[in-house]
DNA sequence: CGCGGCTAGTTATACGTACAACGTTCCCGA
DNA sequence: TCGGGAACGTTGTACGTATAACTAGCCGCG
């Protein structure tokens, strides 16, 4: 330890927090943040037994009254292992890469914390991956953080999108809300979104309805593809039928244009099924300004269950998604195939949920 | 390059991707990430002169025509520096932690887009603090990740979380949406949210408003304490009071109650300022139910401007919250700190937007 | 001719960790 | 007495990078 400095030795110059509110801990130098070779001094063995007592795997390699000491030791000392150096040695970085369309969807923030709350349990992290414009697919997810990525999950990715991730890196992929028969991804998991749709075909059914819209979102994705061909399905053979679709993008706006000119056609639908809550919403804001009441001249049903859907008046019917049961069970998924086990395929359930947006239809249509 | 392996230099065995979509670059080994080592043998010179290139200080230090040679060799190879080795070398890993409340509350959704857009920017990367609630503060941000952070933004935190904040980490802190006069930390950003209660008031007052009541959220963090004092000092002196102050948990539901509570007891205002847009949106629900129109019983108003507010009908009348400028701004004051150059601490204008659910009161009310 | 000063590199580390391979005791049976 | 294991550690790297310190030409000037 004496100042054997040779030539080219100089140390990286670290900024030093500066005097101030640091704890000023047991530790040997100073203010810097101790490591294995510091709790091994304190504990009087070697940095190697320190590393595998930290790492667990002592068991017949180190005496448990030695183990205990080098715990308190690094308890004491405040020590947490330098993750750099871990993922340095081990070339694992224990940091997933979760790529979104957008944040501010409700949808996908749950899908987040779900996934974060499962990795947080195998002490992993998430970096998020933001879509430039909000509400396009990913593009580009591989910046610089790149190689500190040990896996990809990815949310409801439009083909190109997913191309240019299949290029990009040869890093483990879970894909959600995809195509399970597209062979992209060992892992995918899945909602069951085509029973969503057949519940809500029933709920109108049951209700009385036969003319029936679609308020489809125009995104191509896999899983708003499933709603169109699900609900043309659920009313094959059935007294309904699909009258209309109109697409729209994700917003209130949109749909609000949208959904009108659903209504304004002839023959008018009884009931209008969304793609979405969002666009429920805005298919509700369209009856109203055409004098029409939902529910009693029109019923309305959305899929998500975001907050909106209690906040508005009626409160939305609705299919409900575990969004965070998707993203947890795709960080299971994604942690299974680093661990060289095959993951799991799941897919989810949904559940109607009958508020107040859906009634029988008005009296003249009814069968 | 032989293969003098010596003793305990058995290199960890890195799985291997297998045989598959692996790009088979012009790199030396086979199927591993080339290093700044393989581009330096590429371009015939040393693993120094390749880290100067990449690093662009280069100036004066190698000939241009090398740099350009070496730029082309790792463009070839599709060489990445490894963020880890980097990081371990720098003693800085280029990653922030946000902590937010809830990402599940679109505000902070925004603030997250924000702080990573700016991130990007600056080759850093965001990893996100989920709260275990969901809404309450965050509680421990200090996993194993800490040892890979440069630096903490944390958004409307409750003081107790703070303080362990600052306990747990000397890292650099930038505070949102936070007390600036606290002197937890060096920078902080907030938002002229008292100015918006002044506005919110003023639009009341010239509409003709008298009897004022404030739906508070049942949130102790520093910018909704200073929502109250705003309304109060912006009502004082004029001709309007806050007949009744209620408070709830920030859900839809729960602000339902409050308002109800409000709007039964006499003196029953005539305008009802809330602090966000969620507690709004109850309270329009509490205000039909008892048969109160809106805004011609009753005028609303709101915080954040989500997309909630255009798909109520009404239309929310509300404060705007530039969020993605609070996160673009946080983690602009982060780098600055980081960089040793000292944050500004700005406070970002909010707007008025005025839309359906305010009017003139009653006519048997008007002064 | 010699030497300072520049240019254009190279060499030699160290960052903190995990782990393969190598001691060192100590005990037990033959 | 001695060989053979366990039991318990330690030594010695290497992961890939950034950078301080050194070096080899080369030019020009005194």
């Amino acid at each position: 330890m004496a100042s054997s400095r040779r030539p080219g030795t100089a140390p990286p110059s670290r900024p030093e927090p500066s005097a101030d509110g640091s704890p000023s801990r047991g530790g040997t130098p100073s203010g810097a943040r101790p490591t294995s070779r510091d709790v091994a001094r304190h504990a009087e063995v070697s940095q190697a037994t320190v590393s595998l007592v930290m790492g667990g795997k002592w068991q017949g390699r180190v005496s448990p009254r030695t183990a205990e000491t080098v715990r308190s030791a690094a308890q004491a000392l405040g020590y947490r292992p330098n993750l750099a150096a871990r993922s340095l040695r081990l070339g694992r970085t224990r940091t997933a890469l979760l790529v979104v369309p957008a944040l501010t969807h409700d949808y996908f923030a749950r899908v987040h914390t779900g996934a974060s709350r499962v990795a947080a349990e195998h002490d992993f992290g998430v970096v998020l991956y933001p879509s430039p414009e909000g509400t396009g697919p990913a593009v580009d997810p591989f910046g610089s953080a790149r190689a500190a990525l040990d896996g990809v999950i990815a949310s409801s990715m439009a083909p190109e999108a997913l191309a240019a991730l299949r290029d990009g890196g040869q890093l483990p992929l879970v894909m959600l809300d995809s195509d399970p028969g597209a062979g992209h991804s060992p892992a995918t998991v899945n909602l069951d979104i085509a029973d969503g749709m057949r519940q809500a075909a029933a709920h109108l059914l049951e209700l009385g309805h036969r003319r029936i819209a679609h308020l489809a979102a125009e995104i191509d994705t896999w899983t708003f593809g499933v709603r169109a061909r699900a609900l043309h399905e659920a009313l094959a053979g059935t007294s309904g039928t699909v009258v209309r679709t109109e697409r729209s993008p994700l917003s209130v706006e949109d749909a609000l244009h949208a959904a009108t000119r659903i209504l304004e056609a002839a023959p008018r639908p009884t009931a209008l099924v969304c793609d979405d809550d969002l666009l429920a919403a805005g298919a509700c804001k369209a009856a109203r300004r055409l004098g029409l009441r939902v529910p009693e001249d029109l019923s309305v049903t959305g899929i998500d269950d975001l907050s909106l859907a209690t906040a508005l008046e009626p409160e939305l019917t609705t299919v409900r998604l575990p969004a965070e049961e998707v993203g947890a069970e795709g960080m299971r998924a994604l942690l299974a195939v680093l661990d060289g086990r095959t993951a799991s395929t799941p897919v989810l359930p949904v559940e109607l949920i009958r508020r107040g947006s859906t009634a029988r239809p008005p009296r003249e249509e009814r069968p």
